[in-house]
DNA sequence: CTCTGGGGTTGACACGTTTTAATGACATGA
DNA sequence: TCATGTCATTAAAACGTGTCAACCCCAGAG
């Protein structure tokens, strides 16, 4: 029954004084080597534990990150978290991961308990794009850098993936295959993801002589496969006249209305193209095998979380950064027919 | 410039005493409607957030559980993430969710961290089967709950799926479908999945009067898509006559196994059934559409998480439970050919 | 009137760590 | 011998919350 085992106990058991524990744990320099070795002995001996909170309490903050996503059952944000994870523990930073999965309620829930634990700083894919909710945790004191999200603002960091270009790539080479008719199957406008892809859906549409009418969009709830194949069935649904070419907002989307299409009988991509966005692993070994928009995934999570620890080190004068990587079109079997496509 | 606002400046703002204060947030039944109304609006005035760490450090013990698994890219893990933490925040915890990524290192490494939070429960996937990572731990008085990994013993609870039923129910399958000679696809033996699935995969060859030698192992280092395709490699160099038939241990390295198999020409299963585990999503969307064996995976987490509470509660009497599913054979076209397979 | 009881509230302490100023030991130089 | 300085260690005071015994007030009973 040995009662909770703290530094006092180890000061106790090595003949020494609490604070001199407290500086071996934490300015090893200071002590001498002796009793440092004493001390250490002391903590193995007993199991010792630093207790965290009580760390934190005294500190003001934790040594923890938080990492809100806004999907963790998608492998884009999976690998992202690798790369948080790989700098943080590096550095000696836990890290709290939380997904939103897609809903502002969760969000907010999440933050709340990050707010509690005292992060030190957060990672933030924000479900809405006001900026609001990085406001208020800036109030706080708490440095935030948005990931996977650009924003105008000076006053912050953040790391993005130009997701307008991304579009337009995706896009235009739909329409290099030949396509006419688009469809574009996405999540809420909500998530600027989708918005910024569409922008830039419209933008080839554009360079390519065509109007807004020649891209019908199919918004769904949420960025899944699920919901991908909902849409698939609504287009087939709605009418025999097919598109040409499908751009799905996301390869979980892509990969769900492949499999719809399929079943259906229609061939990909001969009757009808399809892209989709993220190249996650599994877009490589799909039926058919996706087309789709690359992103510096796990580059994504380092870079931002080198940005934050800059900041949350008060010590070093930090410059915000906003941050723009460039995506890379991969073109697979997907997204046009061996002849060229229909035209 | 506001300084930090905790208990005390609330408790000054409406009024009131810090005890009366924490007893709005811990036991609103305790005060008079009138001063917890006041309470309550310092409260939202002041945007006061409760000190985690205060209060686990008077505690003893956070309102936080820990989850560890074996690898967050897998989407087998997500889906019990899914499920633990669904249950968790519907009863008022948090998750703190760590990858050991299969490597018993970093799995110590996260372990500490959980520690020194002060988690309330960890539900652990351990990456050795010895057991003893999960003594340590209730050697401190920190329930834990295993995670897909059942145990004979008594002391703890489990929650898994039993592995060889479902080795030995995707080697019948292959069986079934004519093949006489295999390869087992599988990560290190350390990990009692592969260990307990190659089991069940030997029960079924024995079943069917073939002995070990008719079924080769090809081991990598992870239980990933990459390795995957390395043992896929490694089959096609060491030698022209391919095995009937290909198990591998994980949905994971089967979609690098087909990959590797499809570039080379192989049709599957005409020419090299397959089949594997976990049945993840992406499996029926996979170029061959994947056969594969089924677990409840989001109950697993719930099941767990639900165990641990119990446990963590200790105003219950708890008795310790070890939970088994039965998994589930999916046939899809990737384990036999439409002719019934060679023979 | 006093006594009793109970609901509502308070004040003070404890939780385990970090930090700061103070103390002690010891050597050096005057 | 004494002043001075350096280095290692210590004692004590926070950090913000939860708990618990004590307290106050008022109603109802005697």
């Amino acid at each position: 029954m040995s009662r909770t085992v703290g530094i006092k106990q180890v000061a106790e058991r090595a003949g020494v004084s609490p604070g001199t524990v407290s500086n071996v744990l934490n300015r090893p320099e200071r002590v001498a080597e002796a009793t440092r070795a004493r001390v250490e002995q002391a903590i193995r001996e007993l199991g010792f534990v630093r207790n965290g909170s009580a760390s934190t309490l005294r500190a003001g903050h934790s040594s923890t990150l938080g990492l809100m996503v806004l999907d963790l059952a998608n492998p884009f944000f999976t690998d992202v978290a690798r790369g948080v994870e790989d700098i943080a523990s590096e550095r000696g930073y836990a890290v709290l991961l939380a997904s939103s999965a897609e809903s502002a309620e969760r969000e907010q829930r999440n933050l709340r308990v990050f707010a509690e634990q005292r992060v030190r700083g957060v990672l933030l894919t924000p479900f809405g794009d006001d900026g609001e909710t990085a406001d208020r945790l800036r109030e706080r004191n708490v440095p935030v850098v948005l990931l996977d999200h650009p924003t105008p603002r000076a006053n912050q960091c953040s790391v993005a993936v130009d997701d307008v270009a991304g579009g337009e790539l995706a896009v235009r080479e739909l329409l290099d295959g030949g396509a006419r008719t688009l469809a574009f199957v996405t999540g809420p406008m909500v998530l600027r993801q989708c918005a910024d892809r569409r922008r830039g859906a419209l933008r080839a549409l554009r360079a390519a002589g065509l109007g807004r009418e020649a891209m019908r969009e199919v918004p769904v709830g949420a960025m899944n496969a699920r919901s991908g194949q909902e849409a698939a069935r609504r287009l087939l649904e709605t009418g025999p006249p097919l598109p040409d070419a499908i751009f799905c907002a996301n390869d979980l989307l892509a990969l769900g209305v492949l499999r719809v299409l399929l079943q259906a009988g229609i061939k990909v991509p001969t009757d009808v193209a399809l892209i989709g966005y993220d190249d996650i692993e599994f877009s490589a070994a799909a039926a058919v095998p996706l087309s789709s928009v690359r992103q510096p995934t796990y580059q994504l999570g380092r870079i931002a979380t080198e940005l934050l620890l800059e900041e949350c080190d008060e010590s070093a004068g930090h410059a915000h950064q906003q941050v723009m990587f460039q995506p890379e079109l991969v073109v697979r079997e997907s997204s046009r027919s061996a002849s060229g496509g229909p035209s």
